[in-house]
DNA sequence: GAAGTTGTTATAGAAGAACTATAACACTAG
DNA sequence: CTAGTGTTATAGTTCTTCTATAACAACTTC
């Protein structure tokens, strides 16, 4: 369980160690069962906020990816399957997306915008 | 060119403005060519600063949808026709998405994520 | 060329949302 | 009970959003 982090990088801080948790839950170095360290533990070895490290968790929570509760810590849910497939999906997206000339901030407005119409 | 706005809908009116015009691009009621009512009329109609429209044009010129020229006014470019099967792509994965649970600021930030590893 | 239209840029302000930080709380496991 | 965990509350700061005014530069039309 190794996070990077870049605070010079311009995106938000939680975003990077969220996505750093989704990457290796994409390849299966995370997997159905593991936790992910403490939140406090993050927050010190980073050199970051608590809550910054509970908001990335909290996101991963609601794209339903890991599950949390007091006094237990935040684990991989049994959907991290699931949502794999939907994160490759996502990244083909983005692939004709760039072919396109499309952002990843303008992509993410689209999809945005596009799941909230249904 | 009918242009529907709820200033008590929460979402940016920017950003609803910009999903309107992206509806119409979508359905064929905007087609490569078509010019939009210039920002300052939008404005004066929708009873809206004109830099509220300005930005919504230019998140739509971010995407490739529409070219803008001072003078001449912003016009659906030549692009329409593949981002609106990109967009259809985004409501499929929109459909997935809410299939699992996931909501539409969750995946934003999943595709944005993906977008910008690659 | 002159006049009118258009997007562009600059500056400023106000209201609200989001972010950071600190502290206390409540649940779980040993 | 104790130690560790996520959760909630509170406050201060920063960022976003919307507005307003003004001037500018490119294009169209006459």
């Amino acid at each position: 369980m190794l996070l990077r982090i870049d605070p010079a990088a311009g995106a938000p801080l939680y975003d990077q160690i969220a996505a750093s948790i989704r990457a290796d839950a994409a390849t299966g170095a995370l997997v159905e069962g593991d936790r992910l360290p403490s939140a406090r533990e993050v927050a010190e070895s980073l050199d970051v906020n608590l809550h910054t490290v509970l908001k990335a968790y909290q996101m991963l929570r609601d794209e339903g990816l890991v599950e949390m509760r007091r006094g237990r810590g935040a684990v991989i849910g049994s959907a991290a399957a699931s949502l794999a497939d939907l994160r490759a999906d996502a990244q083909a997206l983005a692939a004709r997306a760039r072919e396109l000339g499309v952002g990843p901030e303008a992509l993410a407005a689209l999809v945005r915008a596009a799941a909230q119409e249904s």
